[in-house]
DNA sequence: CTGAAAGCGCTAACAA
DNA sequence: TTGTTAGCGCTTTCAG
């Protein structure tokens, strides 16, 4: 509130008896600068109580120390690993973290990024909504990196979702399933279509019934008309786009009174906080979302590093694995 | 990544005939120009796909147009709907909206704002861990707004805990309990403190007895201890410091093969993100959380507005109330 | 290794 | 209402 003159580097300067950029370079490129000189300017300037502007030093360097995550929904608990890794890996690194959320908007997204766009020196985009032309041109003038989305040419960190279908396929039919129904997500949501070739293409190989049905929202709430149609297309397992549709599929068989696992199986994406006290505790795929969040900031980080050279974009696949809980059993009869 | 000269406001000066000032008032201060002059510089600026640099602005101007938020930790789904209320009242100001995450640590919480100050216009501390000198020292020099916590002097928003504590009391009470035990969340946390007095005071109120148990760390995995101890008090009720404690403690009394609510009820607090679908679902105490977070922006911004004098600060107080789901029945006996 | 000087892009007096 | 003139605080050539 009060502002009593900011110290600044002519200040530290004047006191510390040298110019202002060698002030400047104790700071920010330490080796230029003698070392016993560094030394006394840090202490005047401990003493002073100075403190960088970084928005003088973003100004004039083109580098703002600082990275964007845009994320759809802020309340999706998919997304607490994802953040939490990227803002832990930033923070490690000094960069400021900067969290938007798009309202699962593609539009919103690509506004929050010309709007941030001279603010910082990348973003991070988790899930992105954009379509692929979209993105492939903002990419040209900002520095991007996709979370659980890729894009030819554009670095990323996905979690194996294709593996991860065929675990999901492999564990209902060693339970003696013979189809399954994939309740899916939002129509343009790439991971949707991963999951779904993913699981059509293992249930071919076993010999199982594959169906897709949807879209249905991503959320619990989605849960009733999604499971109604379940129940309708008389397969015995049911797989949900993800956890939050998955538990809201859990409630509405409850409500109709359908046994689970006994009747049907269900099975989720994402191991969110929640599926493992839902009832009945939920088998979803799970993978290690903090670390895709770290490996994208990762990616950010050393885009910007001296290599300078714009080598084949960095694509990071992290391993998935299922989680059995007690909501998926032999098929019945 | 390419940086093929970014226009400026001279670029977009020299071709509509003004001067540079003219440009950024038409930009930042529209009154202060005449509207069809303003109307040419902005079919200019937009035809040479001129966009402000935020950081040249702020530099001048002292104001970022950005606000941070700092919260303990993004993995607690209480969070939720605080942070999302607080982004959406920012964006809808054009504001820029920096999330941080403090760890739980006051230090962190200190240093975060260190940091931030020259980058931000002002602070949503949430749930803030520092003591109370230490902000108060802070809230001199940056512009401070709590959420979930009160600190005399300085402007806040919080969920009426107190009130809701009296709720809980009253629900047990009816129910025919004599006696309450609390698990307490964190020694220094300001809402324990509340909660507790509240609580306490309330029992005394209705006959009730009231003991404190405690601390336990505030999530799901501090269940299992708080369970016990709860257990060995003898109390016929369980009132836990937060919903995710009360979820760890739901499941370890089901591993324990004590029946809720059948032997002992269980209260939480904050109606989280799964509190409605754990079983059995839970009895908890809700407040319009996004609400609070709205409020805490809307007092930053109205702060740094015209008025200049420094009111009382705002004290913003919402309602709370609870909501009774399946922990909670009639006490044993 | 260090200093001097010239801006980064914008806004804020102060004139006109 | 608009233009002119200085910077905001820092980094960065370019000399020395």
């Amino acid at each position: 509130m009060s502002t009593p003159k900011r110290t600044t580097v002519y200040d530290v300067a004047r006191e510390a008896g040298v110019a202002a950029s060698t002030v400047s370079r104790a700071f920010s490129n330490p080796r230029r600068v003698n070392a016993t000189t560094r030394q006394h300017v840090l202490e005047v300037a401990e003493r002073l109580g100075y403190r960088p502007n970084p928005l003088a030093s973003a100004l004039q360097s083109g580098h703002t120390a600082t990275l964007a995550m845009l994320v759809p929904d802020i309340a999706n608990p998919h997304f607490f690993g994802t953040i939490r890794g990227a803002e832990r890996r930033a923070s490690a690194a000094g960069i400021t973290f900067i969290l938007g959320f798009t309202e699962e908007s593609a539009d919103t997204e690509r506004n929050q990024i010309e709007r941030l766009a001279r603010s910082v020196d990348g973003f991070v985009l988790a899930s992105s909504r954009m379509p692929e032309a979209t993105t492939v041109d903002l990419a040209s003038e900002h520095n991007l990196a996709l979370v659980n989305r890729e894009i030819d040419g554009l670095p990323s960190a996905v979690i194996d979702n294709a593996s991860g279908s065929h675990q999901i396929v492999d564990h209902l039919a060693s339970l003696g399933h013979r189809s399954l129904v994939y309740l899916s997500g939002p129509h343009h949501s790439w991971l949707a279509g991963q999951r779904w070739r993913a699981l059509h293409a293992g249930a071919a190989q076993r010999g199982m019934g594959a169906r897709r049905l949807g879209p249905f929202p991503p959320q619990v709430a989605g849960g009733g008309a999604a499971a109604d149609a379940a129940l309708v297309s008389g397969a015995s397992a049911i797989v949900a786009h993800n956890d939050l549709l998955a538990i809201g599929i859990l409630r509405r068989l409850a409500e109709r009174g359908v046994d689970v696992p006994g009747e049907i199986s269900v099975v989720g994406y994402d191991d969110i906080f929640g599926a493992d006290f839902c009832a009945p505790a939920l088998t979803t795929l799970a993978g290690p979302q903090e670390e895709a969040g770290r490996a994208a900031v990762e990616i950010l980080l050393t885009k910007g590093s001296p290599t300078g050279v714009q080598d084949s974009p960095r694509r990071v696949v992290l391993p998935s694995h299922l989680v059995i809980r007690d909501s998926t059993g032999p098929a019945p009869g």
